[in-house]
DNA sequence: AAACCTTGTGAAATCGGTTTCACGCAATCC
DNA sequence: GGATTGCGTGAAACCGATTTCACAAGGTTT
């Protein structure tokens, strides 16, 4: 009925004929402790099963074992299975290496907040944030000296550990790739430009053009917001002003799928009218008809890429930013 | 540059004039203090700004306000938006009563495993797993007292506590909804028979056959695996036996998706000569051209039942099982 | 041979709360 | 009016680890 008792310090000392002090130098990796007695101590340790209690250990040592990753639940979070893909591969990284996933999915918006009460205050070991929009509180905790990882650019000219896709090479790689295919007059539907993301996508495309010696038309960029209605009402706008556009990259797939049913509902076909491609390459760009080529980031990736370098930190060793690389996907639609 | 030391108990004890004992009797609801010393510590606590260390709390109290919440790897949660979808949902609910989400991602198989090892210890105060396929793990910790949720419907006669969406009313209102539209031969393409919420759908169907007088047919039932592939092939199948169906309800959306796939291949329209109805309303329902008619669950208030079972059993509320309705969506498909 | 380092060790203090227990005082009983 | 009950309270033990500190034993240095 009740769980059975687990082993304290005081047991294990008792019947490997040691003290307290002792267990406690073996189990952490004391190394000037008697060899043979270490080993009795460790033989113990193995017959009874022992764990040390976590609450007990994050009392006396300061250490929670804990890494809090903070998700905000402004961000749409519940349509989008990035996020969740990102965290699972964080949480088993974590454990992996004896750490716990703290998930705390909350408006991380006030800097005073129960959150950011919490992590101030030794709770957890480290918190590794989702998508940055808020950085006052995050530059705080890191003054602080919690340990800090970021998915997903952070603004401009920060110091802050972090994470990211290629958004720049996707984008440019997407581009090339169309104009490669023959496409004359490429067109980009953006995402939020606000974010670090949606504009570094862009300044791939850009960069494409330049590397073919032209100039990038204003008149074929057209903002989106990640959702399905901004990729088709953007196409729509697109094709009004500029009926011969023959390729297009939008940021997302959901747009990429949006834009494509604008461009078959003029009469267009894709791709042999207007080749797409989208970024993600999830779900969706895979069960879509046409297949959608689509630039794929690998998300378990980037969340064990996180887990990783807040593992690094907690070892005090140095930490540089991590980019990881697109792959472009190529399907029927470009 | 370090965390700003925390107030303890003997600093608001000091201040408020009362010992620590008293303080704690106030910040647990003790009620047998008088009411002005009570008043007193509350309003030194205030201004202090102070909360618990949740690590000596936990030692002292045996409670780690800690509830777990255990995904099993071997599942494709990788591909899957559900799993990150239902647990937003659990770990909001979760946080707004003082309890954190603590995120395992690990291959659940083993019994004796470091999972089984760490819940066992009382390192949490209640697990809530998801998709149970090996129950011995669940069957021990509920025995041992360990407050337990499932979510998604355990096997058969078991008196767990769980969540689950209305699998069963889904499938019936899916299959009644194309016979009232007039469809004469209502195919299903199950999702892996194996797992409840498969069987249930598939009752679902059986039993709206049955309002309407009718017997379903075994020929009518193709075997899916919730996958895109084993739809389309599945559908293939069904259509060279019985060529003249002309609806089909599949288990899920991705399935759904590529029965509409084969069915264009053969040059039969969507929803004229047969209509589709697939089940999650996930993304790719909402975007796929035809728009998928489909059965909407809740996700997210799935999450959410589940942390409230949690925190009533926490209560040593009586419990009861949930299941949440379904809502019928319909697009072009069906 | 005296003075000085090492090295390994255990007793005891500590982390920050919770809980038991005994005591003082007032209200209630016979 | 003395015995009984009950309430509010603080001192102290306790939860299970870590860490400081003092000390004994053995090895070096003059």
């Amino acid at each position: 009925m009740t769980p059975k008792p687990r082993p304290t310090y005081s047991v294990i000392a008792e019947k490997a004929g040691v003290s307290e002090a002792t267990v406690s130098r073996v189990l952490n990796g004391d190394d000037r402790v008697d060899k043979s007695r270490a080993k009795k101590v460790l033989k113990v340790v193995e017959e009874l099963g022992y764990k040390k209690h976590r609450a007990a250990t994050a009392l006396a040592s300061g250490r929670t074992n804990l890494i809090a990753v903070v998700i905000d639940d402004d961000l749409s979070i519940f349509a989008d299975p990035f996020w969740g893909t990102v965290t699972s591969g964080i949480s088993r990284v974590l454990m992996e290496n004896e750490l716990q996933t703290l998930l705390m999915v909350t408006s991380v918006s006030s800097v005073d907040g129960p959150v950011a009460h919490y992590l101030q205050t030794g709770e957890v070991d480290g918190a590794i944030f989702f998508q940055l929009h808020k950085d006052a509180l995050v530059r705080r905790l890191a003054k602080q000296g919690l340990p800090i990882v970021i998915t997903g650019s952070p603004h401009a000219a920060s110091d802050f550990v972090f994470v990211d896709t290629d958004n720049f090479g996707g984008g440019q790689a997407a581009t090339k790739h169309l104009i490669n295919r023959g496409c004359k007059k490429v067109a980009i539907i953006t995402g939020d430009i606000e974010t670090v993301a949606g504009h570094q996508r862009l300044d791939g495309y850009n960069q494409a053009y330049r590397e073919f010696g032209r100039v990038p038309s204003k008149a074929l960029q057209a903002p989106g917001d990640y959702s399905y209605e901004s990729g088709k009402a953007s196409m729509a706008k697109l094709l009004d002003s500029q009926p011969d556009i023959d390729g297009v990259f939008a940021c997302n797939d959901l747009m990429a799928l949006g834009a494509i049913a604008t461009i078959e509902e003029r009469g267009l076909r894709v791709p042999d009218d207007v080749a797409v491609i989208g970024f993600d390459d999830s779900l969706v760009a895979q069960t879509s008809r046409p297949g959608l080529t689509s630039v794929r980031q690998d998300i378990v990736a980037l969340g064990e890429a996180a887990a990783e370098l807040m593992i690094a930190q907690l070892r005090n060793e140095t930490v540089e930013p991590r980019i990881l690389p697109t792959e472009l996907v190529i399907r029927e639609s470009a």
